[in-house]
DNA sequence: GTGGTCTAGACCACG
DNA sequence: GTGGTCTAGACCACT
């Protein structure tokens, strides 16, 4: 279920966090539902504890998941749909830049649109 | 015409290539202009040489400017529209990472194609 | 009357505690009242008696409670008002952080006192 | 400037964190103050690296400093007063904590608000 | 068992 | 020089 590639630029724990709002986005996790403890999905990634637990911290900042004391960790029941103003803006500013990359490369505002929306329902389920 | 944030997480030389592309981008720029000399520019914006360079290799790299031995930098005659797969595919990439995030923040899909054509409007022409 | 959430960060234990103090603050609980015994409140709340057990030891070092072999466990007859030293310093030692934090945010004096008067006035009486 | 107090329960990333906040309030760092590189402070604490490192991390989330690449890390130029949601409930639940507990103690509100008055005009400067 | 914190190293990209 | 990331261990409190 989470896989790392190690040719990915993105550091290790950001590719988790994407993994898992992935799976999140498509269903493959509910709400509620259990997700492997720091250390299991530590041993199944070969990578070390702390950089799972890096990832599950920042999830948790953004709401995606919830940890229980002692119990374990969890998708969060009632996922956050009121960004903060940070994160909106950093996200702002990374589509302009891929849309700048994109427009350079020749594609217009609907070539782009259209691979938005190719994207946005294969994550839709 | 050249402005770096310091602050940025960004890094500077990405930041200089991104500005660039925008200014190509945007009708500033246009085939066959003159470009800053990397002393000049670096002076300008107050960063090493290395800095700027660093873009401009980059830059080239892409077909974006060339540099004629002698004479100086300029935007690239014919602007490189066919991009390699590898930059499309990473490209696409990086655009399925934003949407997955907006889509996590309650965005839809028509949400987004909105931002993308205010963005795209923005970029000029 | 007990009620916890694990999602929250405080430990468990620690909540038991804090609401036992805000039910005696707020009168529903008197001096000499019986309090549930650990296996009742642990099956209530469904948590483990030792976390009920953790707590209601701490509350009777606290001079909150107090235990009689063979009969229960009861609201101390003379709630303990004068502190001692360890505790006041700690108290305004956290008391401190929060309010170095509240300013931090942008809060003036007069702010942080509305919030304390209305906390206050909310645990009645 | 800045010391650990082992006995203290606080994490000591969370310490350095508070201190940091509490010589911005005090006037000891001013808006653009360089501070310590993360080495630097790490040996001065004889603490590890990474503990430092996280510290300067969330105090970037919260807008007291600002890393610069390559540069260093500097009191935030414009010291954010929007504080978000999350971090604002936090501090109102820690606050409602203390004040319950500084009210079972004996002290009324406006002893409360004597306490908060005092320590609020020791950091204002 | 769980997550949270910390140590003592290391390598990397950036400037 | 800087901060960012990661490893491979460890100890702790909580459940």
């Amino acid at each position: 279920m989470f896989s790392i590639n190690a040719k990915d630029s993105k550091a290790i724990y950001e590719q988790i966090i994407e993994q898992m709002k992935y799976h999140v986005a498509k269903g493959n996790l509910k709400e509620g539902d259990a997700i492997p403890s720091v250390r299991k999905l530590a041993l199944e990634m070969n990578v070390t504890p702390g950089t799972v637990a890096k990832a599950y911290q920042e999830l948790e900042r953004q709401h995606v998941i919830e940890t229980i004391r002692g119990k374990g960790t969890f998708i969060a029941s009632k996922i956050e749909f009121k960004p903060n103003e940070d994160r909106l803006m950093e996200a702002k500013g990374k589509l302009q830049s891929i849309v700048l990359e994109l427009k350079m490369m020749g594609y217009s505002d609907k070539d782009i649109c259209g691979m938005v929306n190719n994207i946005y329902k294969e994550l839709g389920q």
